[in-house]
DNA sequence: ATCACTTGTGGGAGCGCTCCCACGGTACCT
DNA sequence: AGGTACCGTGGGAGCGCTCCCACAAGTGAT
């Protein structure tokens, strides 16, 4: 009531003009005050403040995008359909880092899918738009174009799972090389001496250094190489499955196997039941994700975790980052960064 | 590369003005063109969307927020923590729907969670700051103050599920009342006898309303009342399951079960199971929404099926009348629009 | 006292649009 | 011929902010 009262004639929400006028001071300070510059006396911030309130002023954001050329938002970019962004853990995680990372900010978060060509051109427009002042990217293919697109178009962004090693775009990523390693050096130490492998879909990068991990690790231990040992999988129950069982075929004496996801490892759970090994008696199992699945699983998976959310925290860190150095244009295309965080191994009954 | 050489020398991106001196025309023309306006001559038209074209127009968000004073986005407030939100395919369904009846608009949509007291304090501030033209509720408990905080802050909004019958918002639902009808009129048509409920959430009002639709259907087919047949829950499966646990204890003669959602359904088959009853032949279940569980179930459960996509693209519709509508602030405050969609029921082989 | 800085402040200019008024032209009536 | 209507068009004004320059007042070295 007081505060609507106190609201001027015009009927409409305050300006700034009007909290300067209530304040007995120039526009530029009020401006000042808002924003957080230090260069304002005490006596004067505390009048700002207490018009701000008393006027119930909040800042219009379009004229402020309008004048300083940017729009406080940034864009979490999803190039899947709704579907399996709903489907899969690794999304949820994702998001609740990237918006705990952005809740003592001014930024607010846009979630963008583009799983269809249709979508995919409203994202170009947007993104032609500026609409953005940065974009994450989660969960990109090798060959996309969108990469590329944001760099053409000079907006700041990064990418979660770089596609190569060369990846220009600031990157954050969890250690694959180092968690397959730390999967499969644990299957050593419990004394398995024939370790198969199903590994991922091989166009992701991600997987091919799980798979490179897995090799180093046996490779450091002694073993011998076996690419019999080695089967390729795409990521999917099925295809763990089938794997699991052309392994079986080939390498009927394996004791243990390192999957590339839990979803692969539980395909070759069943793969691995319907041959008659018991799980980890005969056989050990080893996935990675430590998904709900791994937890769910009879036995329960043991699994390589990502620190997901914590991946998400670190790629806003990053944009920011990027957005804020962007201001002096200089001095940019050097200081690439290339993030790497660390997986835990969760131990469970089934190795 | 012809665009990029097409560009105006000033690097940035090319403006109105820049468009209107390229096709010949005055700045207003452009602006007519751009916004689809039918007071332009073919001629003109033509040459403003070739000046477009070859620039590479694309119109400033900010600049038309600010001098027209809108936004062009609107908010879908999950007023739940991010992770319900992963958890009930409800969401996804209706996300599906709303993006593709917003698809073909220049309408963005935003989405925002506000399970936590922070979440929420960030949301008051952002609709205080009019940064959406309208608001999508979903998912809202009877005594949430953000409907209220809406209607008070003047912004159009449309609610999923009217919290009472006298809903001040506009509002959608499927047929809770009709729903619950079939199911039980199902039930007695394969012969059942003695059919018990398990509530909802009573404090949510589309959980009254299936109690509301069992007990009249009960009534109308001639059955006696009996309110030992009618157990609390309160969409868990754990409360399925110790309604069941009740249920069997009071009435072990009992033949049928409607229970409110397919998660309560879950908990309850689990009781039945424990209590040595077969499903169907001893005791036919019903659900309530057709959710995953209830295709995945054994026995597979019939359930009744919201048609939770139409509900969010009818949610848009109806939201974009009313955005359209405030323009003449006349004639307001009439014309509540309570919209109800039809369920159906989908039956399985549980009943 | 003079100069050179620094600090806090006011307000002009301008961001790129939309809205709307004014204007010339054409068409159709008297 | 004059009057009235409407159509298509140009461009001024203004949306609410940020940026930046100018300037007054204070500070300290000379």
């Amino acid at each position: 009531m007081a505060s609507h009262g106190a609201r001027s004639r015009s009927g409409g929400r305050p300006t700034l003009e009007e909290v300067a006028a209530r304040a007995g001071v120039g526009r530029g300070t009020v401006s000042r005050v808002i924003n957080g510059s230090p260069r304002v006396s005490d006596a004067t911030r505390a009048a700002v403040e207490a018009a701000v309130a008393e006027l119930g002023y909040v800042p219009n954001t379009a004229a402020r995008a309008l004048a300083a050329n940017r729009t406080d938002a940034i864009a979490l970019v999803v190039p899947e359909p709704e579907t399996r962004f709903f489907a899969e853990p690794y999304f949820s995680d994702m998001l609740r880092g990237v918006g705990s990372a952005l809740s003592d900010t001014r930024m607010q978060l846009l979630l963008i899918f583009a799983g269809s060509d249709r979508e995919r051109q409203r994202l170009a427009q947007y993104l032609a738009a500026h609409r953005v002042d940065g974009v994450l990217l989660v969960s990109v293919h090798a060959d996309d174009p969108l990469p590329d697109m944001l760099s053409q178009l000079e907006i700041p962004a990064v990418i979660s799972g770089p596609r190569s090693a060369a990846e220009t775009l600031t990157s954050v990523d969890s250690d694959n090389y180092g968690g397959a390693r730390q999967a499969v050096e644990h299957l050593i130490g419990r004394g398995r001496r024939t370790i198969a492998h199903i590994t991922g879909r091989l166009d992701v990068y991600g997987a091919q250094r799980r798979t490179d991990g897995y090799r180093d690790a046996l490779r450091d231990a002694g073993h011998e190489a076996d690419e019999l040992l080695i089967e390729a999988g795409d990521f999917t129950e099925e295809g763990g499955r089938r794997a699991m069982a052309a392994l079986l075929e080939r390498r009927p004496d394996l004791d243990a196997v390192f999957a590339a996801s839990d979803v692969t490892a539980a395909g070759a759970r069943h793969a691995l039941r319907e041959a008659g090994r018991r799980i980890p008696d005969d056989v050990a199992l080893v996935g990675y994700d430590d998904s709900a699945i791994a937890r769910h699983m009879d036995p329960p998976l043991t699994s390589v975790r990502q620190p997901i959310e914590e991946m998400g925290h670190r790629m806003i860190d990053l944009l920011l980052a990027e957005i804020a150095d962007r201001r002096p244009p200089a001095s940019r295309e050097l200081d690439r960064r290339q993030m790497v965080l660390a997986t835990e191994l969760v131990e469970r009954a089934s190795s």
